[in-house]
Order: structure tokens, then sequence, then C-alpha cells
RNA sequence: CGGGGCAUAGUGCAACGGCUAGCACGAGUGCUUUGGGAGCAUUUAAUCCCGGUUCGAAUCCGGGUGCCCCGACCA
């Protein structure tokens, strides 16, 4: 893409009315937008990172049999009557609406209760089971305190998956399957390292759950964490534990201010139960579906990849979310750069040329600032020097690089 | 929901109760510039809302709304 088309700009000044660093740079640099407290617009630049996001958690949840949906965000009060979190003094996040006849509606702040529903349908006999069903769906939640930019939002996509089973034994072992399934999405999304697999408190129907926490001083949490087994422990259920390690009893374990980007829970028959989601076993007994719910946040991913992978001057992405794989500045005024463009874009590599008529300084600065993986400068110097320079962002210096060899470079890494 | 802070051109800041609300960036025009946010000239554009005090309010008072932060909360 041309950046003189980019309809969106960079400012030069970061905004007055956010504290957070992600917030702050996504919005200087043209990325996102705010509409008010916690919501926020997708720009160009924004929504190319937010589709490679889902498009790596697609992939993964698929491979473990995940069947893609799409549920409505209206929805109906009857059900959540069935499990009791209707009542606002019960569960508090509504956004609740009516029709012009005054029947109530809700705005989606999950879909256990819908999805359940609706597999009453489809579901009768232990031969419908296993099944796998997610979908990527805007959620309301009336937040009392939205806060730190897309770290905690009111109006968010969220991929949820809900796992239907006979047995608990099989729910378990497709649990691992999609704690597996987690691992990889973070370590592609590029937050591998800092992302930690954390024990959390379990509510009414199993001891814990599990959280993946990703180390950032923007989080919420406060976990602790054991570098033995490389897990850790949500502060929520230190005391339980006596502070050790659930794993392997290690009590020398590290605190740490993280965000929550994942959760994967058992929910085993809270929602089938009362919903009434059953099915009939080998021997021709009725018995309630056994369930599991995973949820992600696409936004809160990349804010929290904003706010640990970063520099003083911007943006660093990883090259699985970039907006672009590379970034063209043309410094001269010859037709090199619209050549080196043209080519690699119908290679099939994603490039942002920046063929606008500013001076270098601005260039870089928006480069560093916007922060795509490759930069390719073409300038007379560079030419003289015999090509082009190819810096990595994540890297202070450069190469000269021979014009011809450059879709060689781009296709290989 | 408790506590604190803030609200002025598109953006970032300034202005003792008093003169035509100032500066920088941006944007428009013209000329000059091009390896780290360039120069000259010129133009453009603002006091969150409602009420009050006062000869006079961006400034003081009351109410509202919005934003940020801390805490509470958060499948």
């Amino acid at each position: 893409m041309k950046q003189s088309q980019l309809f969106t700009k960079t400012l030069k000044q970061t905004p007055s009315d956010e504290q957070s660093y992600n917030a702050r740079a996504l919005i200087q640099g043209g990325f996102i937008n705010k509409e008010m407290a916690g919501v926020y617009d997708f720009l160009p630049l924004g929504l190319r990172v937010l589709n490679k996001i889902i498009a790596i958690i697609r992939e993964e949840i698929n491979a473990v049999g995940g069947q893609e949906t799409f549920l409505a965000s209206l929805q109906n009060p009857e059900l959540w009557k069935k499990t009791n979190r209707w009542d606002d003094a019960i569960y508090d996040v509504w956004f609740k609406t009516k029709l012009k006849n005054d029947t109530e509606l809700g705005l989606a702040t999950t879909h256990e209760e819908p999805l359940t529903n609706l597999l009453r349908k489809h579901i009768s006999s232990y031969k419908d089971l296993p099944k796998s069903i997610y979908h990527f769906q805007t959620k309301f939640r009336n937040e009392t305190r939205a806060k730190s930019g897309l770290m905690r939002l009111r109006e968010f996509i969220m991929k949820d998956a809900y796992s239907f089973h006979a047995s608990e034994e099989d729910l378990d072992a497709y649990y691992e399957k999609m704690k597996a399934a987690y691992t990889n999405i973070f370590k592609r999304a590029g937050l591998g390292d800092l992302t930690y697999l954390t024990f959390a408190s379990g509510g009414t129907f199993s001891k814990y759950s599990h959280e993946f926490q990703t180390l950032t001083s923007a989080g919420e949490d406060i976990i602790y964490i054991c570098e033995k087994c490389r897990v850790a422990l949500n502060r929520e259920i230190i005391e339980d534990v006596n502070h050790k390690c659930t794993e392997c009893g290690n009590d020398k374990l590290r605190e740490e201010k993280a965000v929550e980007v994942g959760n994967i829970f058992k929910l085993k028959t809270k929602y089938s139960s009362p919903l009434g989601l059953a099915f009939m076993d080998e021997e021709g007994v009725s018995k309630d579906v056994v369930m599991g719910c995973y949820g992600i946040g696409p936004q809160r991913l990349m804010g929290t990849v904003v706010e640990t992978l970063h520099d003083e001057k911007g943006i660093i992405w990883p090259e699985a979310i970039a907006p672009f794989k590379v970034h063209i500045l043309s410094l001269n005024k010859g037709t090199e750069a619209e050549k080196i463009y043209a080519d690699l874009s119908s290679a099939g590599i994603e490039v942002l040329f920046d063929d606008r008529e500013l001076t270098a300084g601005e260039k870089f600065a928006d480069a560093d600032l916007i922060g795509i993986p490759y930069r390719v400068v073409v300038s007379e110097k560079s030419l003289a020097a015999g090509g082009v320079e190819v810096k990595k962002r994540s890297e202070k210096e450069g190469d000269i690089e021979k014009v011809e060899n450059l879709l060689k470079l781009f296709l290989k890494n």
C-alpha cells in the first residue's frame, strides 16, 4: 500500500488523554481511534494487525477441531434467567436494551447460554460428542472502570470456544489439547517468552482454571512464577497453596505483574444442567453434557504486544502480526523505490511504501513509530553504495543490499 | 462504586478576574529544501455544557458531562 493513500496520519505528539503506552502508541501511529473510554475504532493499520492475530487464533483452534460459527450479539433474557445471570445484582456487567414493545434484550457479555441452548438442537446422543465450537464476536461489558487502552475494554472482540463432551475424561483430554493450542498462539504472536500458564481459581466445579498471563507492568494481575516448571500461580490462589508451586512444591516463587491474555476453564455441567443440554449414553441413560470454555481477546493481545515490544521510538511488531512485512522509504526523486514496491508486492510480500513528499527525518520517525519489521531505504546515498539499505526495526544498523536480491531476502524470511 | 487529577484551534501547551485568548506543530498558498520531525512569507482554526457572582469570567462559585490515574470490581 502507498502511504500517500493511507487516510490515517501519525501524530507528532502523544495524545494527552491517554496514559498507557499501548493507547498512546497505537493512537499516535494511527492504528486505532478512541470513541470513548474503553471503546476504540480499528483503522487500516490496526485492523491489519488485529486480523493477523485473529488468523493465527483461527488456525490453531481449527487445528484442534474447532468449528467456526458466528452467534448473535442480541440475546434473549430467558436463557440467562435459567442460569441466574440476568439479574444485575448477580451479574453486573450487562448492557441491556429493549424492543419497541418493551421486551428486554441483553447485549452479549459472553455466549455460554445461547450456544449451550443452540446445541440442544444438534446433540442428543453420545455419538454426537465430542464437539468444539467457537466464534469471534463482539462482547459488551459495562465495566465500572475501563482502563489502560486496549487492556480493559467495554466493547471488544472475543474468541470464545466451547467444547462439549460425554465424560470428564474426554473433557480433560481435550482441555490439554486446547492448552497446547493456546501456547502456540501466544508463541506465534511473539509473546512466548513472556507468557506463563497460570493456575487461577476454579469456581464451582474445578479446583483450578488456567490463565495465560503475559508479564507486563501494564497488567492488572499479580502472579507468582515457578521458574522450574515455567508455570505461575495467580495471587487469588496463593494462600490456598501455601505459596508453593502446585506442580513441584517449589517455594521460591517470583512475584510479577501480568495481564491475562487468555483463559481456559472446565465448565463441566454448570450450563448444560440448567439449560437442559443432555445426551443419551450407550446404556440409554440421559446425562448432562460436560463442557469446557476457552477465551482470548485479540485486542487485549494486541495491546499486550505493544506494551511489551517497543522502544523509545515506537512499536516493534513481531513479523507474524505486523501490519506489513516491509516498509519502503523513498528518499530520492527517482523511480527505483516505485519499482521495488511493485516487484515485492506482485510477489505477494506485504509492503507499505512511503512515497510521500516529506523530509527524510519525518519518514524515519514514522517508520520507527509504526514499527514494520523490515525498513528498506531507497536514496541517492544507498544507490551510490550499490543498492538499498535494509534494516530490521529491532536492530540499530542496516546493510546495503543489491536490489535484485531483495525478493529472495524477503521471500526467505 | 469510593478517592485524586484534568478539560483552551486538528494536535501539544500558555494566558494576574481586565486590552483583539498567545505559542509551537499541523493544514492551505507561494518560493526554497530532502539520510533523523527543514526555512521564509501569508492564511486557517479554540475557551466541554447549564446556571450564578461581577462593570467585566478561560480564570471565581454551584451543578452537569467527559477523560486519565489509584483502589474496589472483573469467566
